[in-house]
RNA sequence: GGCCCGUUCGUCUAUCGGCUAGGACGCCAGGUUUUCAUCCUGGUAAGAGGGGUUCGACUCCCCUACGGGCUACCA
């Protein structure tokens, strides 16, 4: 590799950025850091039309939630810069009048409603309207202008857009590095505006001149922009430019129906779309996010990270550095893959899992000072808690859902559990429970344990006629860690009291 | 409609001419945990169809079907 790597990621600032636009500034981060190169980030906000002011800083925050932050872009190392689009109009403007001088480009005059008169009548003939070389002699441009002509017009004040002159009969072979090599036809290729009547480049344009002179190296995107690969080769030829390589990436669809993955499947099948909540002022409309969902980034990255591509072992988690280690282009796979709200679960048990409790911790007190109106700061019983739930939880919040009952005494019992536990002879059992757990002064778990499970041995009552009440009295249902453990965790005092109080209602 | 891309279990995928088609998610069953979850074991289930090429095709080629993308003075 002679070259430097750069790529970048280039989002347009029209909204929050979704798992598709994630994906692929994951795998330009992917690609950069395995080849020591920059990842950078470029705002193409060149439709002033669809701007919306903060989507921007909604990019920006999203990749520093994912751990995957740019190397170069705005506010950052902006020797490339500026990297707003709509802060290089100049830069634009002297290029396509350099293409417009070799006669690459040339001017039209062609009403938005003239164009829109062609189209219809083309289709009302079964035909599609295509502005290129079929017709661009007889439609209104600088190809059939004098030039003293379209001086004057564009004097006058006329409206115009600047157009590609797309070169004629040829095969066009060009390489992607997901998909092989691609064959087109420029003679079915249109002549696309790269320069709009506002004064702005259109995307094929801006992006083409940005790439250059930020030196970009390689330029991996959505599929969606396969079909303007061409257009894009064509149009580095005609500035004399290398063109960088190209990798177009797999759509994400939806997990169930067809076509590709939108903005509202999220509320529609209830799994969020992006990685950070998002509202809509304009709309009021508001979106879910993984981070406020209680996902880690990192189970979110490993997740988008095998969507679509995978090393070829059988390998599913991966820290950031391994998947910088093994991440390949090559290996991507090429057709689109429907997204997955269940793996993308299993993805944050795992890493639940490996977490250390500390850090769990650092999460999970919060959560308990607001549940209950008053600060906690028994770290100590904390980690205790935390490593009795972490095996059974998801998401850190689950911790209060499943283990409240450390905080709090229940205030219901499971009914059917309750009825189904408590016998005629159980106020009873109680009653020699709560003597028995009376007699421990050292009241640990294993002497608990010991003494009631001796208990029930010799008295032959049964493990469940027991065992039963007992956790439902100090849990609510019958579910959670070892019962032993709890009555430790919860003391002499409070367990007596949650039996008494479990007996009290069981017998009204 | 036109152009382009794709097609292996329900889903994500491995396989780069030798396959008894492997793994993961999900689902089902069993075990562990006298609870629940975790965990373990097993099961379920696939190369769109038709032609070629080849000793041999999931793998290569062609056609069809299906899916997707693009077809804006949007990106």
């Amino acid at each position: 590799m002679t070259k430097n790597v750069r790529v970048r990621f280039a989002p347009s600032p029209t909204g929050p950025l979704h798992i598709g636009g994630v994906r692929t500034a994951l795998f330009n981060y992917l690609f950069a850091k395995k080849h020591k190169g920059t990842f950078v980030l470029r705002i193409e906000d060149t439709d002033q039309t669809r701007y919306v002011a903060n989507a921007e800083q909604y990019i920006m925050n999203s990749l520093e939630w994912c751990g995957i932050p740019f190397d170069e872009g705005v506010g950052k190392n902006e020797q490339f810069g500026p990297y707003r689009q709509s802060e290089r109009k100049a830069i634009y403007k002297k290029h396509i009048l350099e293409l417009v001088a070799k006669g690459d480009a040339y001017y039209a005059f062609d009403t938005a409603a003239a164009l829109d008169a062609h189209r219809k009548d083309h289709e009302a003939k079964g035909k599609t309207f295509i502005y290129n070389h079929h017709n661009r002699l007889k439609l209104d441009n600088s190809l059939v202008l004098t030039e003293e002509a379209v001086a004057e017009r564009i004097a006058n004040g006329e409206k115009y857009v600047i157009r590609f002159k797309t070169p004629t009969e040829e095969l066009l072979v060009m390489e992607d590095m997901i998909r092989g090599t691609l064959k087109i036809d420029t003679n079915l290729l249109d002549d696309k505006i790269l320069f709009k009547s506002d004064g702005m480049p259109t995307y094929h344009l801006a992006n083409i001149v940005d790439d250059h002179l930020m030196e970009i190296s390689h330029v991996i995107r959505g599929e969606e922009w396969l079909p303007s690969m061409a257009l894009h080769v064509l149009l580095y030829r005609a500035f004399g430019w290398e063109a960088p390589q190209f990798a177009h990436l797999p759509l994400i669809l939806k997990p169930v129906g067809k076509g590709k993955l939108s903005k509202r499947d999220g509320a529609k099948f209830g799994f969020p779309v992006f990685p950070l909540a998002y509202t809509d002022e304009k709309a009021n409309e508001t979106f879910s996010g993984y981070k406020e969902a209680g996902y880690f980034p990192e189970a979110f990255i490993n997740m988008l990270a095998l969507l679509g591509w995978n090393p070829g072992t059988e390998k599913e988690l991966f820290s950031l550095d391994e998947l910088i280690a093994d991440f390949d282009l090559s290996k991507v796979s090429k057709s689109g893959a429907k997204f997955s709200p269940e793996k993308t679960k299993w993805f944050q048990q795992q890493y639940m899992q490996q977490k250390e409790v500390a850090e769990l911790v650092t999460l999970f007190k919060p959560i308990v000072t607001e549940k209950l109106g008053k600060a906690f700061d028994d770290t100590a019983y904390l980690e205790k808690v935390t490593t009795m739930l972490q095996e059974r939880a998801v998401f850190v919040a689950d911790f209060w859902e499943m283990g409240k009952y450390f905080f709090v005494a229940p205030t219901s019992y499971n009914e059917k559990q309750a009825k189904k536990a408590w016998k005629e002879n159980t106020a009873s059992i109680v009653d020699e429970l709560i003597a028995i757990l009376n007699t421990q002064d050292n009241f640990e778990s294993k002497t608990i344990e010991t003494a009631i499970k001796d208990w029930i041995t010799s008295s032959e009552i049964g493990f469940g006629r027991v065992l039963q009440p007992f956790r439902l009295a100090l849990v609510g249902s019958l579910q959670g860690p070892d019962l032993f453990e709890i009555a430790a965790m919860l003391g002499k005092a409070e367990t007596v009291a949650r039996l008494r109080a479990f007996k009290g209602i069981m017998e009204r």
